[in-house]
DNA sequence: ATGAAAGCGCTAACAT
DNA sequence: ATGTTAGCGCTTTCAT
């Protein structure tokens, strides 16, 4: 004896109402095909019953959870709210869900998010590693599903993935600087033993070469990533070095915090000191005068990231891909005498209906001032 | 006749190799005890075979995926990111990932989002919604998981809650501008016709009734909540409204703007015009001078919505909760005079590792000289 | 066009 | 202590 009401309807309790077998509702619910009157009834009754298909049987089935995983160091970072929201923008319309780890950057964690893909939980991994070592490409060429890495990965690793530019935005930077008379640039970067620290530094060194400036090893520190950070590096900068009449940060807090240093002494931005930022964040748009910035794509790599990984998923079977973002430089008021303070250009570089920017020349907006130049300085990323 | 190695092991596989029922895989892989040779066997079995058992499986059996669902108007908002970190921070040590969803700030996909629980994918949601309507009550009421929601609900309403209090926080902003004897404090409003905008009005209409000001309605601007709207709305009220030497905006990023328009007019900050803003985000941390703002405790709203949404499934059938959390003021330069320019403070109001704030006086940090207040204004929030 | 039945991988009740 | 078996809710052969 079967009991009435007890929990929610499944295919049973709507194929009894209907009067027609379980296999006839599945058929008639995903659209098979049945007589139209079987039809009506198998309709009538889900409708009745609010009926609405168990997911977790239909995963269990089928093989697929459509379910996504995003994996990062750090939820609040703009750089990876940009990305999620470009992931879930991608993914929502196929019908996909997203599952967000913060692996708070710790590698172990990472790797177990790899590993975990085993459980069948979720369908594919987006995973922005802090640092790659050998047994993170173990683990990832061992992953039970497919995996995409935002970062830059080995040329032989077997695994598709998305990198930034920094070697490129850090020239678009420097040359922008450097074209605008500086001749003494100092440059704050994050901890160097990552590869976009290294490549940062490249560009930085690449830059003055350029310029047939030596590099002065007492115009470089390397620090945290924070507001405070920035500022105490600023200062250190400027009571170490005399003459510093520009600086390249290798984030927009750093450059924050530069700014606020140089305020401090009552220098004037950009006449005294021009501050250049990276990462294209809000903070850079928020700051007075605006802040110039280089964006390294964030938003588009999250969208390629996750098209990379739907069309695996869709069992296309090609080679391993590796594709590089161009960096692109927003001009604003912290280097710039024309430009204005702030910025009225609404088109965040986080913003979901943002698209890929189409024309890396003049932004939209008559006489929003923002000047954006696109990368593609001739020096390999790696 | 068993294919031997196709697909991932199961309970299956780990028995055949261990010579033992699935039933005994289980019972070892459980830890529900088993002879010493046994769990030995089934141990090794699984290590040699690297199993890891299927997720989507163990959740139809047990009815519960343990995924819960946070679903807000938008990932880029660093108050809702901030909720994210804590709600996770606060499922995961219990073994819960979390499912993320934007709703775009659309009703219908927010009223989707409850619907679909209904499909059995997770076990519990956390709802931001824009604004609640009857249907949403009634959606909610009908849903087949546990609902917490974040933000302001009928008091009938039969679902668990964690609001804000804006009135209060309102008060503690318009009171420290008063007491530091600004006469005469302007007031840039996000949209009304919302809870939030209602109670910051009614905020602002209190404070200046306190202290005996008569409300001068050209004093108040509604708007978009952006920095360019909170610039032009600067510029409009002090092209009107001459006098003001102060202004309480509704978030942080109206503030800012405010404090570009300031500039632009040579105004000095705090010493021309104070300025204080609301959420307490980075931006708030990022300005300069370093923004006084008012923090309504998104971090703990998340916190505490992720334990009452917990401890629904952890079965316990209490009655229906709602807890206010407490507004607080951070008061900075933008507002007075022997405040720091900036804010070495790296407490970030989104830090997962921040605890709630167990003294709302002094901050830590000697010489830091950021300033909390606690809110306990005697208006009831609604 | 439809129904009966198998089976996705797991856990737990029941039997030994 | 261990094995057998049912069943979670669904989709999909395979018969009819």
């Amino acid at each position: 004896m079967t009991t009435s009401a007890a929990g929610p309807p499944t295919v049973e309790t709507i194929a009894a109402r209907a009067g027609v077998s379980i296999a006839s509702v599945s058929r008639v619910l995903n659209g098979h095909g049945a007589r139209p009157n079987t039809v009506r009834r198998v309709e009538q009754a889900a409708a009745e019953l609010g009926y609405v298909p168990n997911g977790v049987a239909r995963s269990l089935k089928g093989g697929r959870t459509r379910q996504l995983t995003f994996a990062m160091p750090d939820v609040g970072n703009p750089v990876y709210v940009s990305m999620v929201r470009q992931i879930q923008a991608t993914a929502k319309p196929l019908g996909y869900r997203l599952l967000l780890h913060s692996t708070d950057a710790v590698a172990e964690d990472e790797l177990d998010v790899v590993r975990s893909l085993a459980d069948r939980t979720s369908d594919g991994l987006i995973l922005v590693p802090i640092r790659v070592t050998g047994e993170h490409l173990d683990v990832m060429a061992a992953a039970a599903r497919p995996v995409v890495v935002i970062g830059s990965l080995p040329d032989e690793a077997p695994v598709d993935s998305v990198r930034a530019d920094s070697v490129s935005g850090t020239l678009l930077a420097m040359r922008h600087l450097l074209a605008s008379g500086r001749r003494r640039t100092a440059f704050i970067n994050g901890p160097a033993d990552t590869v976009p620290g290294r490549n940062r530094s490249l560009g930085y060194r690449t830059a003055l070469a350029e310029a047939g400036l030596e590099h002065d090893p007492a115009l470089t520190v390397t620090t945290e990533f924070d507001i405070s950070a920035g500022a105490a590096a600023m200062h250190r900068l400027l009571d170490a070095a005399p003459g510093i009449d520009s600086v390249f940060c290798a984030n927009d807090q750093l450059a924050l915090g530069a700014v606020h240093a140089a305020h401090d002494r009552g220098l004037r931005i950009p006449e005294d000191l021009a501050v250049a930022g990276m990462d294209n964040s809000e903070l850079a748009r928020a700051s007075h005068p605006a802040l110039t910035s280089v964006d390294l794509g964030s938003a588009e790599r999250g969208r390629i990231a996750a098209e990379m990984l739907l069309s695996r998923l869709d069992g296309e079977d090609h080679d391993v891909r590796c594709e590089t973002v161009a960096a692109r430089l927003v001009v604003r008021g912290s280097t710039a005498y024309d430009q204005p303070d702030y910025d009225h250009d609404r088109d965040r570089a986080s913003d979901p209906r943002a698209h890929p920017d189409p024309d890396p020349g003049r932004r939209r907006g008559a006489g929003s001032g923002t000047t954006a130049t696109s990368a593609s300085a001739s020096v390999s990323a790696s």
